[in-house]
RNA sequence: GCGAGGGUAGCCAAGCCUGGAAACGGCGGCGGACUUAAGAUCCGCUCCCGUAGGGGUCCAGGGGUUCAAAUCCCCUCCCUCGCACCA
């Protein structure tokens, strides 16, 4: 029988589906085993990088099942949230990059287009045209019976009763909040609606509040920065000649800003009232105080003030500032345009730096040192940016404050910045405004502002929630184990997480119907959902208030007068709770992870937390990122039609461990297929065998490869307890089939016992084998013995094929070979003659002394002198005494008994017939103290215990 | 900057926790078998030197511990990822 993937895997697809072999329904005898996995996100199509994400728990909860394990491994679909709407609407608009991606990526029929043009016609066109069907194609074992989206209306019920919950418990809180927010569209948007300016950060800016008279107003002229701790160190100010500039009412101050700044800080929550237009020029020459030291300072013309970042207006700190101390300097040499403006050329003269802070080897002016250093002589030099960088960032970890900090005096700036912000808006003179890091430009056109916003927060910061997250991880198993700090990091890290969106697919706020839950909020918990999905559709959805929740996954005691129907699907919760694993991705680590966490500390009791979590790595595509709009993927089906899913499977899985990144490379992919195409090959001349089932007469070398197999089950149920794919793919196929190669080499095949032991082989490593690639195994363990290798059960290692002495004698027949190769090929030679020469009684006596002394050599010595026979032998002993100190030192106890207990002579004379086939040449072994021995060159005494002197002729 | 993970032969990559064989395996390359040929398959070789199983150098760089270091400790250099309101 040829291998023919596509026929097969068709096969067993409809057998599956035909029998609901992977419903999963509690079983009272086995072990229940639930495996979860993020639920997809079909906003576009699924490609070869999503696979492995889905396959790694297959592996696993196949492998669990032969354990004998009631296995539960479900999917659901995740449509929360805005970026399906934000594809909805970019194919709507027909912008070509998103047509691209569905014809051209995901090859959506030009005629399906419109199906698309509604938000879950859209998921609901990926959901059954690549996700489900690729995971059917891929084998995958999942109880499709409890699939759903989070969009369903019982669902939104199960969200409903937690975020009530959650409210009650003190857990949730309103605030304000920075979020981007489209000026045209007048919305909030997030990262994927972006067209410029996706690295943008949220920017703090403080604002000093300095005080002063323009025109004939009292006004406060708001100073932005992001050192707000060298407000002490302010000579003057600058404005922008040019710029426009307003005086309006901010609250209930009267402020000076950029006409820029108005819009901003109106998105940013503050009730402003223009009164009066300015230009730049009226403010220059104007005074201003400065609301911590008092002093009057200067406002003088800069065209580098930018009006249209924070408040238009900044403050000068030239001896801190490397702008700031040129941009001085050019003033002061400047005199003529300083009288433009009326002011007294002296008056700037007079203007010096004044430091604030200390820091080593930049001098008393740090800033003029470092533009000295650098010689930078104007503010134009492109040099004078990273001169900036490098001061900011030395005074930020080194700089000391002065004495006149009082308080804060002899801090650094790092431990000291937050602290003092704080302390002068508490007072008054300190306000802030947010701007960001870059440009921002919404998919629109419109530009995008920082706007503050009304929103509902999770409390992550919350103590004794925290508390609680770390007592759920403590009882976690966490695969790889070195992630566990991150989570343990992250639950300290984390701070309020805002919770709710303007809009978006999803739940809505239960008690403001205008919020929508977010996607990373909305799927913290839904893992239980799981457990009763199938089953709650018989319940009418206003039924499912949040007293049946309570009874579902409490119990009967949670509430009064509990629902029959809800106690009836707590059993059912209670079977399969908690989760056994949750198989994600490392990115999801800082969020969703560790929410999961924080949710099931809070609302679970102790015996229903999660008990492991095991990360994934990404996938690359030929060494490069996998990107679906840039066309750079390949979709599974195309890869299963060519290479058959058990291949894709193989490879996905046996590439890398699941946290480790893999490489989708199109030759190594195709080898994989080759191996598995000749396994097949390998597997059908097995199964042509006539051997009878009781065990007939095994050789050494039968014994040799049984105790092998049983050496590669205990490591490949090793592997997989640790989810480690790699190492039991590897060691059940590739290693094993290097000692398949040995064996073939070394035992007539024609033999039943050879027969009977390659069958054994087989039937052990198809089970082994049938986590990763079902399709194969089933069919051949079938053909085997008329059960598909699923229903058979893990193998165990068998204690009575285990033999370390057999293992040991068959590696002195294996360095014997290599020996005599490494000979033939130095020398040239094709000799006729192999003479082997095994080392006499009286070494081998040097050998149990070493043994028994320990490998100290002196010790070994003085020991073996005492024997006058030996002592006669003088530096021969001495030689073979530090080759066997060697020898022992790197053996363990087991490998040494087993070698002591080897009788040498009658391995190699065992192996003659395969020496001679191997060398075609005459195999002659004898005793090295052999008086008959045949020894022509004299080699014999260079015999050492398991290394024999060998003779070529 | 903070947090995490890495740097192994032409490339990919195992080994590192639990120190003891120039260091698994794959790809690529070279040679051979089979074949009319190609492909596939199979067998060898693939750090340097060597006509006797040997010797030399080696696991980012530099120090240290040890009889023994890719593996343990310290320092330096370089790379990747995350640092949020987003799946």
């Amino acid at each position: 029988m040829d291998y023919e993937p596509q026929e097969l895997e068709t096969r067993w697809r409809d057998r599956w589906a035909e029998a609901g072999r992977y419903e999963a329904d509690p079983d009272g005898e086995a072990e229940p085993t639930f495996i979860t996995v993020p639920y997809p996100y079909p906003s576009g199509g699924m490609h070869i990088g999503h696979c492995r994400t889905y396959t790694v728990p297959d592996v696993y909860a196949r492998y669990r099942r032969l354990q004998g394990d009631d296995v539960l491994f479900p999917i659901a679909w995740h449509v929360t949230g805005t970026p399906i709407i934000g594809a909805v609407e970019r194919l709507k608009k027909g912008e070509e990059d998103q047509l691209s991606v569905l014809r051209d990526t995901y090859n959506v029929p030009e005629d399906t287009l419109e199906d698309l043009e509604t938000p879950m016609g859209y998921a609901r066109y990926f959901i059954e045209n690549h996700y489900k069907s690729g995971m059917k194609q891929l084998g995958l074992s999942i109880d499709w019976r409890r699939e759903f989206t989070t969009n369903d209306e019982r669902y939104s019920k199960f969200i409903t009763w937690q975020y009530e919950r959650l409210k009650e418990r003190g857990l949730l809180e309103k605030g304000l909040h920075p979020v981007k927010f489209c000026t045209d569209e007048e919305n909030p948007v997030t990262t994927h609606d972006l067209l410029e300016g996706e690295e943008a950060e949220f920017q703090e800016y403080t604002l000093v509040k300095f005080e002063g008279e323009i025109g004939s107003d009292d006004v406060i002229a708001p100073m932005a920065t992001l050192r707000p701790e060298t407000v002490r160190g302010v000579t003057n100010a600058y404005a922008h000649p040019d710029g426009e500039y307003v005086r309006a009412t901010v609250d209930s101050e009267t402020w000076v800003v950029s006409s820029a700044a108005v819009e901003k800080l109106r998105l940013q929550e503050r009730d402003i009232e223009i009164h009066e237009e300015l230009s730049g020029a009226d403010l220059i020459g104007e005074t201003v105080t400065n609301p911590i030291t008092g002093d009057e300072v200067l406002i003088l013309p800069a065209t580098f003030v930018d009006t249209d970042n924070a408040t238009g207006v900044v403050m000068s700190v030239p001896a801190h500032s490397p702008d700031d101390y040129l941009a001085l300097q050019e003033a002061k040499e400047d005199e003529e345009r300083l009288r433009e403006y009326g002011i007294d050329p002296a008056d700037v003269a007079d203007i010096e730096p004044i430091p604030i802070l200390d820091i080593e080897e930049y001098g008393d002016v740090p800033a003029k040192t470092a533009v000295e250093a650098a010689g930078i002589e104007s503010s134009d030099d492109p040099e004078l940016a990273d001169v900036t960088a490098d001061l900011y960032q030395a005074e930020f970890h080194q700089g000391v404050m002065h004495d006149d900090y009082g308080e804060f005096a002899g801090m650094t700036v790092e431990n000291v910045r937050e602290q003092f912000r704080a302390h002068y808006a508490a007072e008054g003179a300190f306000d802030e405004m947010y701007e960001f890091t870059e440009e921002v430009v919404c998919r629109c056109g419109g530009d995008v502002e920082v706007a503050k916003q009304d929103t509902w927060f999770l409390r992550y910061n919350d103590a004794e929630w925290k508390q609680k997250a770390h007592q759920v991880l403590s009882g976690i198993d966490t695969i790889p184990e070195n992630t566990r700090d991150q989570y343990d990091h992250t639950i300290d890290w984390l701070n309020e997480w805002p919770c709710i969106r303007n809009y978006g697919l999803g739940t809505r706020l239960p008690w403001d119907e205008d919020f929508v839950i977010e996607p990373l909020s909305d799927s913290t918990i839904y893992m239980s959902y799981y457990t009763i999905a199938h089953r709650i559709e018989d319940v009418p959805p206003e039924d499912l208030d949040t007293d049946f929740f309570d009874a579902l996954f409490y119990g009967e005691d949670a509430v009064e007068n509990p629902d029959e129907r809800a106690l009836d699907l707590h059993e059912e919760f209670d079977h399969w709770y908690p989760v056994d694993w949750r198989c994600s991705g490392n990115d999801l680590i800082n969020n969703h992870l560790t929410f999961f966490q924080f949710h099931h500390g809070e609302l679970f009791d102790e015996s229903k937390w999660p008990e492991g979590i095991t990360i994934m790595g990404m996938g690359l595509l030929e060494g490069e990122a996998m990107s679906s709009s840039k066309g750079h993927v390949v979709l599974p089906s195309k890869a299963i039609d060519e290479y058959g899913a058990d291949t894709v499977r193989f490879f996905l899985l046996n590439s890398a461990e699941p946290w480790q990144d893999y490489d989708w490379r199109d030759d190594l992919v195709g080898s994989t297929r080759d191996q598995l195409e000749r396994f097949w090959s390998r597997a059908q001349e097995v199964l042509d065998f006539d051997v009878p089932d009781e065990q007939p007469d095994l050789e050494h070398v039968d014994r040799w490869l049984l105790s092998k197999l049983q050496g590669t089950v205990r490591e490949a149920t090793e592997a997989m307890d640790g989810f480690e794919t790699r190492t039991a793919s590897q060691a059940v196929f590739y290693s094993f089939e290097e000692h398949l190669k040995w064996y073939r080499r070394r035992a007539d095949l024609d033999r039943e016992g050879a027969q009977w032991t390659l069958r054994e082989v087989l039937r052990t490593r198809l089970r082994l084998l049938a986590p990763f690639v079902p399709f194969m195994t089933n069919e051949l363990h079938e053909q085997l013995t008329g059960e598909p290798a699923e229903d058979a059960d893990w193998p165990e290692p068998d204690p009575a094929f285990e033999d370390e002495r057999v293992e040991r004698r068959e590696r002195l027949v294996e360095s014997v070979t290599d020996d005599i190769h490494d000979i033939v090929d130095v020398t040239g030679t094709d000799p006729d003659t192999v003479r082997v020469y095994v080392a006499a009684d009286w070494k081998r006596d040097v050998f149990e002394t070493v043994r028994e002394t320990g490998t100290n050599v002196g010790a070994v010595m003085g020991q073996v002198m005492e024997d006058p026979d030996l002592r006669e032998k003088g530096d021969a002993v001495n030689d073979l005494v530090q080759d066997l100190v060697e020898l022992v030192r790197e053996r363990d106890d087991d490998e040494l008994a087993a070698l002591a207990g080897v009788d040498e002579q009658a391995v190699y004379e065992d192996a003659e017939a395969f020496l001679e086939t191997e060398f075609d040449a005459t195999v002659e072994v004898y005793a090295e103290d052999d008086p008959d021995a045949d020894d022509p060159d004299g080699k014999a005494d260079s015999a050492v215990p398991f290394r024999p002197a060998i003779h070529l002729a």
